[in-house]
DNA sequence: GTAAATCATGTCAATAGTTACATGTTATAT
DNA sequence: ATATAACATGTAACTATTGACATGATTTAC
């Protein structure tokens, strides 16, 4: 399906953005909620999305010598990005989750194995709804405008956060279950 | 990570099985809420767990004379499963969303579009959580005792309703979000 | 009876993704 | 000054996954 390709046109198409830069989005930044790619995926996708004429770029000298592309989508990239965005697809495989896997087949486990898993995981969730919530306060006050980027930027945070309070929710759940057999 | 290995030496481990009732697992049944593998891959795995002298096969004919392999574990294979099992693994990247990639872009479309996005996405999750709400209801009717396969079942297809609810509550407020815009 | 769906097992080519290798520059902290 | 972290861009080998090809048996619905 290329939907890499999709994500790094959609990106470029925000503004122009060097492959470091966007290498940066999926590791750290909003997009890691929903989309990964090492460097050395982005890298050979970028030269092939030049290839297919959908970008281009602008060699930048930072510093003394140090150089950077610059890439910015062409009227045909931007052309087959749209086209992308509006399709609507099935929804296509639920997304792997070793815990749940782990969960599964917790008969395997002692019941004291299993809470110091759930336990575990409890920490490491709430953790990281920490930081999200943290990005989301720090960055927005209201609900941001629809067609500005930080309307998008702005919902997938809040999915994140949703989605972290839910899992939480669901690990107290088993906690409390596994709890009540002893 | 060779997570897939350790997904074949659970199911094995909880009663012998085919390589075709594995792949039906991961493609219809609980299992396809946290885990996918196709038949071509399973099938070529289930060899490498054989060599690994993990599991081991019994011959079964099925009517006249077609073939099945029901494959049993090994005491190598249930230590080696078990030893994963009790493994505390960091977080791992954020599963890949199709649809927040679209959202975060959604900067692109028109709020009609986007609306329209919202409303089929919607419908999809709720069919998808009537689907998991009636497997619940026809399978349990109290919470499974903590040891039986059941209670793994039970804990995974709970989790599995929790997330499309979220997912469900959060596609409420985007749609919320941009019709307060209009 | 026969067509269609499901059972059952595999391979192969291609795409996607990870890990390790490889190199050099620039900014920041001590 | 100098070490460390961050900036910046790539390639190569390997593992994971998908989609297409390939074959045949058995059950179920009409």
């Amino acid at each position: 399906m290329r939907t890499l390709k999709y994500a790094l046109l959609g990106l470029i198409d925000r503004e122009p953005i060097t492959g470091y830069d966007i290498s940066k989005e999926f590791e750290k930044r909003i997009m890691a909620n929903f989309w990964h790619a090492k460097h050395s995926q982005v890298y050979p996708e970028l030269k092939r999305l030049l290839d297919e004429e959908l970008i281009s770029f602008e060699l930048i000298i930072q510093g003394e010598k140090m150089e950077k592309k610059l890439y910015t989508i062409t009227p045909k990239g931007h052309a087959e990005f749209v086209a992308w965005l509006l399709q609507d697809e099935p929804l296509g495989i639920t997304p792997k989750d070793v815990f749940r896997l782990r969960t599964f087949f917790s008969d395997f486990m002692s019941v004291a194995d299993f809470e110091k898993h759930l336990h575990s995981q409890l920490d490491k969730h709430n953790l990281k709804k920490g930081y999200l919530e943290s990005s989301m306060s720090n960055y927005y006050e209201a609900v941001p405008k629809y067609g500005s980027k930080e309307f998008g930027d702005y919902a997938v945070l809040l999915g994140a956060i949703m989605r972290e309070d839910s899992y939480i929710a669901w690990l107290k759940v088993c906690l409390d279950a596994v709890s009540h057999q002893d």
